[in-house]
DNA sequence: TGTACATCAGTGAACGCGCGTTCACTGATGTAC
DNA sequence: TGTACATCAGTGAACGCGCGTTCACTGATGTAC
């Protein structure tokens, strides 16, 4: 039979709220976005099943808090690799791609629910704001590049560009799908090509239209 | 109480097989890749529970074959879409990757399938040759805009960076991330866009390093 | 410092549910003669 | 053309399983006096 689960010194967990959120990031990894379970979670956190109702409403609210975690990971980790480096150049760029596949490949299970389709996460406006805070930091370095305003048609569209490359590069090497190419191209040299054509471009105006 | 499944003219079905398949890409786009259940797809193939098992081994095996008709029908969309334009023009990349937007659009639940990590797939050598297929469309047309073999490194990379863009903008659509995007980009000026950097910046010589 | 008590974070048993899969079966099909 | 029979695609009942959630409960905590 099982070994029950190692008795917590204490009655109270102490804070079973954060020990629910890293169980179920781990079975996200495992098993998938959607095949973590409430009960499984809460067997590795050694606590009964009934305990993390004491904490969320239910299963999606469960889910939701560790999204709203895990974008606030990727968007510390956006801001740091920008603070790294000169504003406005590519060097910045790349470093911010990189935080971003690095952040995809750290936890590919969590990165595929943040950025999935999952039902009432898009109508949270606080996982919206936190979305639009990771764009902004990409669009910042952009603009600097540019000297225009963020707001800017040819800034938005540069910037988005850039986050397609990127996040299209992370699902792809996440998903495995990236071994057809026959070429060794690693990620600082992507990153640094599609950096370079992006911006070269805004500058002279050919991007859009 | 529920009216019981239509009722088949004969007892035998015809063709189980693909509606069974049907069914499960059906369900696939409500629940998501993990969301459907061999019980409700045969229900909605108006037949036992247990009838599916005349078909295909177990559950997994389904998925498995969901994922190549769909791959098929990628591949066969890309071709037809390239088959339209002058070869090696960004009109006839822009042609290709509108194909692959559509597709995603037309099923997100089964492109996210197709193109997530299932335990399995990366491993079957006839899902992976289709993969192959599906990349090759777009490299033959790097190809042809460069005059280089499909093999050349320069080819591969720039149909890779243009895999990634397509891909990434593929996925921020239909998961509804691009939105935050202050500017209208529509599908075409952004393939466009695209497509007309990267071969201009292949043809230059400046992709990669 | 000591005690009473409200609050809160746990427990563990129970519920109903739908699922994947197996089983012995039966109805339809098609082929050999 | 007619019949016997092997084959195959279905049926429907059953199984064991793990899950999400609720419930009445109890042990620990912290605050008011």
């Amino acid at each position: 039979l099982p070994a029950p689960p190692p008795a917590r010194p204490t009655f109270h967990h102490g804070d079973l709220r954060s020990a629910l959120i890293a169980a179920v990031g781990e079975l996200i990894e495992v098993h998938g976005p959607d095949g973590f379970s409430v009960a499984e979670a809460a067997r590795r956190a050694g606590v009964s099943s009934a305990a993390p109702y004491k904490h969320f409403r239910d299963r999606p609210e469960i889910l939701r808090a560790v999204v709203a975690e895990a974008m606030d990971r990727l968007h510390a980790a956006m801001t740091a690799a920008a603070a790294g480096q000169t504003p406005g150049s590519p060097e910045q760029i790349a470093a911010v791609g990189h935080a971003y596949v690095d952040f995809a490949r750290a936890g590919p299970g969590v990165f595929r629910l943040v950025f999935g389709l999952t039902e009432g996460h898009d109508e949270d406006p606080s996982l919206q704001a936190k979305g639009q805070a990771c764009f902004d930091v990409v669009a910042r370095a952009v603009a600097a590049s540019l000297g225009q305003p963020v707001e800017a048609d040819a800034v938005q569209r540069s910037a988005y560009v850039l986050w397609t490359c990127v996040h299209g590069h992370a699902f792809l090497t996440i998903d495995r799908k990236a071994d057809v190419v026959a070429t060794g191209f690693d990620d600082h040299s992507y990153l640094m090509a599609v950096a370079r054509a992006v911006l070269e471009r805004a500058a002279a105006g050919t991007v859009g239209g």
